[in-house]
DNA sequence: TGCGATTTGTCCGTATGTATT
DNA sequence: TAATACATACGGACAAATCGC
């Protein structure tokens, strides 16, 4: 991995891309909440395009997951079951486990002190208790790094489809919790073990990490049913 | 599970996932090479459809990994690489034994009995040695049962993605290499296990069956490059 | 029950941008 | 450089399905 990889991901030429971006985030910023329904005719001209490239934007997301489409009824936002949210937790631990396996090898001084880098860049986030939308985003930029260093295009591919379903979870909780965002500490051990040398100890680490993270997560769910 | 689940998904209602259907038969079955390169006013002429819903249809496949869009110059149905197979299998490795962990417990005596029957529907097909392109099928079949009985839909969609590839590279490399099909004992063990009570010799096997099963499909891309 | 309004799904014509020759 | 081919995008139109009255 070199190290400025992944730093902003470049602009999308066609109009469609670019509205996948604008639509997605809009969704996991929490601008438009889950269950809404977006009516094609309204989006586009709020969007200022036509329904053309907006339909194919629509598809990519509904194929991620952050919208789902009723023929003939109409596309809407995703509603989160607690099960949802077992669910990605459970693939994305089998997941990161076997990203971590991917990569151990590859760990060298360089990518490990991108690692680094990332938790100070977290836990700074979170000191500065002024954007907890902003610590969100870099904890899963943490998380991510184990999928680049892998090199497993594919295995990335996986990790980019979960991450925004995760992102709007964490706001979802956020927002119905107030200004929390990660805790500070939640990463230590796992930046000793990710930065260690064995690798048992960092995928039992992991399914830990995870258990805490899905308790956590799932108590805004509680709230809701 | 129902015994009666997936058997045929039901056609979709829409144009756009007719289309899907229709386009991803042809590729997987090799009617269309590797490479090739699809224009869109020829295929919705030959496809009697307009480009709209076409177009549509395309990103699907384009999302599954089917096709490759380079923006303004065009799609092409994909090529295969050695690495993209190993990373097939390797992800493939690893979902396929987080599909067990996640059903070992759901394995009723009727989904036992679903699996026997996909096993001997499978080996029924090989000895017939007249439909190598349906032995293929019988055999994602069989693999699809884990993740079915999971119960995991998260899971499911990610099996559902990966498949499709799966079978444009076994279609392929049987093209390649004439009628072979699978083979017909490949399967013994890993039944056999999945029908046990030993959760780790099932996962040990997995890792020995997906080797093998790179290792064969592997071989024609060595005549390609 | 039926009717009208709204929205999605689909088609077509046209214009523009991009790549290739 | 010009010309061709094609992907991309726009706008208008109609059909089909759904929903509310």
């Amino acid at each position: 991995m070199t190290a400025l990889a992944s730093l902003r991901p470049i602009a999308d030429s066609t109009l469609r891309g670019q509205t996948v971006d604008r639509l997605r985030d809009l969704i996991v910023s929490g601008q438009v909440g889950a269950g809404v329904r977006l009516t094609e005719t309204h989006l586009a001209k709020a969007l200022g395009i036509s329904r053309g490239p907006l339909r194919e934007a629509i598809r990519e997301l509904v194929d991620i997951g952050l919208l789902v489409s009723q023929p003939y009824k109409g596309i809407f936002v995703r509603s989160v079951t607690r099960r949802d949210i077992e669910e990605v937790y459970s693939l994305r631990t089998a997941l990161e486990q076997f990203a971590f396996k991917q990569c151990w090898a590859k760990r060298t001084p360089e990518a490990l002190a991108n690692l680094r880098a990332r938790h100070r860049a977290l836990t700074k986030v979170i000191d500065s208790q002024s954007d907890p939308f902003g610590a969100i985003e870099r904890e899963l930029e943490l998380h991510g790094w184990c999928y680049e260093v892998s090199g497993h295009t594919l295995l990335q591919k996986s990790w980019t489809r979960l991450r925004p379903n995760l992102q709007f979870y964490f706001v979802m909780h956020q927002q119905a919790h107030g200004r929390l965002g990660p805790r500070r500490e939640a990463h230590d051990v796992y930046i000793d073990r990710a930065c260690g040398d064995d690798l048992e100890a960092m995928l039992a680490h992991l399914e830990d990490h995870m258990q805490q993270g899905l308790k956590t997560t799932i108590t805004f769910i509680e709230a809701m049913e």
